[in-house]
DNA sequence: GTGCGTGGTTACCCCAAGGTGAGCGAGCAC
DNA sequence: GTGCTCGCTCACCTTGGGGTAACCACGCAC
């Protein structure tokens, strides 16, 4: 997805965090994320519903994309009514990992004291 | 900015991890960070040589942000022309480091082996 | 006077991500 | 037959983030 000319990558390419962005870089995927790491093996149905707001148009292709990153794993099961099941990958697993410092950062500043740099 | 539901939300909010993606949430903001730690005090058209592809608005409306957002300090000297230069503070550091596992994610999906879950 | 360089602002446009709502295909309950 | 479930897909529309370009004030060099 979004195969412009991805800023940095002028100089080679900044530093492998806009790889990561393009993998997260949407509305959704972080709590997607999330949600899976909580809940493993989920269906469809019931990760929309552990994602209220969230669209079916929106869940499905944020899934197919997180599946192409290879971050994400779906089994279809071939029933009626259909039954897919989705999970992490170990690539999934990792990047969740990799989030983690960037949440407790979000956690620290929602948090913590507000008298640091910003006078509000 | 962006008062919208904010999804993940709804269940008190999802980890802070939507905090950290609201800062960083633009499409040059994490290479800004970047610059700004290998150069540290850079001047408004440093930085935009820096970061080749960005407009002036961009870079502009993003530093503003960046600077509400308690990541980015800005000092104005009132000179003629004008100079302006523009650093991380404490925060913006801390927010840099929590950027690095998600770099370091990037990089080693990038590099390494290709054959844990997808296919190609 | 003209032009340049600074760090912006303003107005406008564009396009893609995301939201809305409908439909589908198969089987089962009734 | 009707209606329900489940996991989507399709067609359409809206929103706003980002891109384009012109303009500003100020001093200096010429």
């Amino acid at each position: 997805m979004a195969t412009l000319n991805r800023p940095g990558t002028a100089d080679g390419h900044a530093c492998g965090i806009d790889t990561a962005m393009e993998v997260i870089g949407g509305r959704w995927k972080v709590l997607i994320l999330w949600a899976l790491r909580e809940h493993p093996l989920r269906r469809f149905g019931e990760l929309r519903r552990l994602l209220p707001g969230i669209t079916e148009k929106v869940l499905a292709s944020h899934l197919r994309e997180m599946e192409a990153d290879g971050v994400v794993r779906r089994v279809s099961y071939d029933e009626v009514p259909p039954r897919v099941e989705y999970s992490l990958t170990e690539d999934g697993i990792r990047l969740n990992d990799a989030l983690e410092p960037l949440a407790a950062w979000g956690r620290d500043r929602s948090t913590g004291p507000r008298s640091r740099d910003e006078p509000a």
